[in-house]
DNA sequence: TATGAATGAGAATTCATTCAT
DNA sequence: GATGAATGAATTCTCATTCAT
């Protein structure tokens, strides 16, 4: 059974998460103090470390539970995709990152700053990212068994994808009007299934 | 003509680069500190001073002055490939951009660090970015130009490489044994030229 | 309505400044760290930067919160005066300087310290030193109305008084036994009323 | 004999005094660097060490040096005033004293800035202030040798004298357009010599 | 539980002094 | 003698963490 306590534990860790992903979209993420936390959550300092261990424990928390945010849109934008051809659930999970990149760009910013370096942070945000590569390489490999795509390194070519959508969500980020996801999402797609050379018929 | 107080001067201001490069590899970005950095260039604190205004200005110059040096051999594999087929010199230009990183795991991880958010410092070393995509571009339109290629937005396909290449490059690093450079290149070329799907004669 | 956390604030501020008082007649404007101000008051390093936005900010406060205490002195003094011939409520107002002076050897020193030149410091303290500058003319003018004073300059005159009256101090200072307050101020007060000269007969 | 050495050696430190004079005025006692005094002087930072033992003997010997050539002036007007009436000779070294100060603002700003506190400093300088007292005295002593003044505490006399002028000294440099040297002089030499005091016919 | 004042280790920066050239 | 690059101790300021209320 959840008890009154531990509701009140989970709602007060949100509000914290929810103001740190905000100070941290603002700041940058070593820039963002325990300070600026608290005061975004309108809570005492004090108070944070009844809920976290320290300030890593609030950065490492809050950048896991919006990766897990994003996964699980993914997954939702991917499953519901289950059957179709795969350059359509293709541009449906990269339509969805878009867009979710577009309604949080706090986030966004967190989610790049996160690549900054920390061997201990990389390897325990790492199985996140293996998550999200797992879910393309399930993509891939549904597409293959179903005679869609060529014989291929899945895992590289997931680890690609997510690349080239990463860098096209920057640039969204850097422009006053981005194009809508769709027709990033759309470009990405074309290009990835058919490639960027003009089709010459095969002998 | 350069005075030997230049010359004395440009030494001393790579080291000191050099020294930074080392420590932000091995501490992040902004673990790095002013001691740390003097230590390992085994010069006293005082004498960064002397050639740089402050810690930000070393980090900044240090970041800007590997990622020129990226652009540079970047750029050299593409006009040495100036004449040949895309797909190619595609693979040229990525295979050069691998095997770079793969001899400077210390410059990775600040090239991926530099990402970290910071509105100043990003704009400041967009610059670079926009080098790098230009050089991509350009050698995308040159494919164009001999019908090697379809007709489409230039811009976005170099963005989506540069950021596949990455994503690449991070599997690299994180790899006890990376495959060669020329395998990931070739990879990433084919799929870029030719598509993941499998091939349908047309019409 | 004054709140408990104002005067715990208005408490620990004038500790600060008490302390910082403190090491500065003991080592002077410029060599009064920091550190020592924090250690003399009892508390942290950080502490000062509750209450004081820097080094700078905690010099300036103490050595405008000295002067404004003596200034409201010596308006007591004179105001005691108020109806009192001239010579006497100099004399008065003086006495009342050289006391404030004896028990205060710490301010005192700061008080000619504050004299240390610096544009910035200077202007904003100068304010002070007109509000001292404007009692003394205020005595002046009111001793001139009641014709007890020939008609002169008195902004001149109160300059030259101000003036002597700190090098008597001085003086003082640095005397093992210094004559008590009244003495100095009751010969400053005739020199200045009644002039050096031996009396002539007016033909 | 006076060895070209020495020559060299007394015109070296001269020149490093003037620079330490200019750059004590401009930017104030502690803020004035070593680096700053050298490159105002148009030498290298370790030549002062060939001439000055350490900054501080710098400052000393600067300060010491300018007010030497303040007494000296002030004791060639008392000089040249030797049998003249009080009044006469009190105005002409006040005139020689606000005219010194309108010609070297810079020396000024260093004068009343050696006046900053430091048990050191004041008392190695304490014996210049000395002699400027001891010059009032002697001038006070002689007047009332020759029955032109009270008789008095005559040290007092010629420590409020040397302050007065010394504030009014302060208010000509604030001034855009102070009275001439004459004008506060005679000023300041009335008030002393026949007192603020409206004169009554002596019963 | 919640608070927020206090802490103090740690970081960046300055500058008097030295010393190899 | 003269230089000025190099030094590193000393200084100011920041901020994660604690703890008495």
């Amino acid at each position: 059974m959840t008890t009154k306590k531990q509701v009140v534990e989970e709602f007060r860790c949100r509000a914290i998460r929810d103001a740190a992903l905000r100070v941290v979209g603002r700041k940058g993420l070593e820039k963002a103090t325990v300070d600026d936390i608290a005061r975004e959550a309108g809570v005492a300092k004090g108070t944070l470390y009844l809920y976290f261990r320290s300030r890593d424990e609030i950065i490492e928390k809050t950048i896991g539970a919006a990766v897990d945010d994003l996964l699980a849109r993914l997954q939702r934008a991917a499953d519901g995709a289950g059957e179709g051809p795969f350059d359509e659930a293709l541009e449906r999970v990269l339509t969805a990152e878009f867009a979710y990149f577009d309604e949080n760009r706090d986030f966004f910013r967190l989610y790049f700053a996160s690549g900054e370096y920390s061997e201990d942070r990389r390897l325990r945000q790492s199985r996140r990212y293996r998550l999200h590569i797992d879910q393309l390489v399930g993509l891939i490999e549904s597409g293959r068994r179903r005679g869609e795509l060529k014989s291929l390194d899945s895992e590289r070519a997931a680890i690609a994808i997510a690349g080239a959508a990463r860098d096209l969500i920057l640039r969204r980020i850097h422009e006053k009007e981005p194009p809508p996801p769709e027709s990033d999402a759309r470009f990405l797609s074309e290009v990835l299934c058919s490639g960027l050379a003009a089709r010459r018929v095969e002998g």
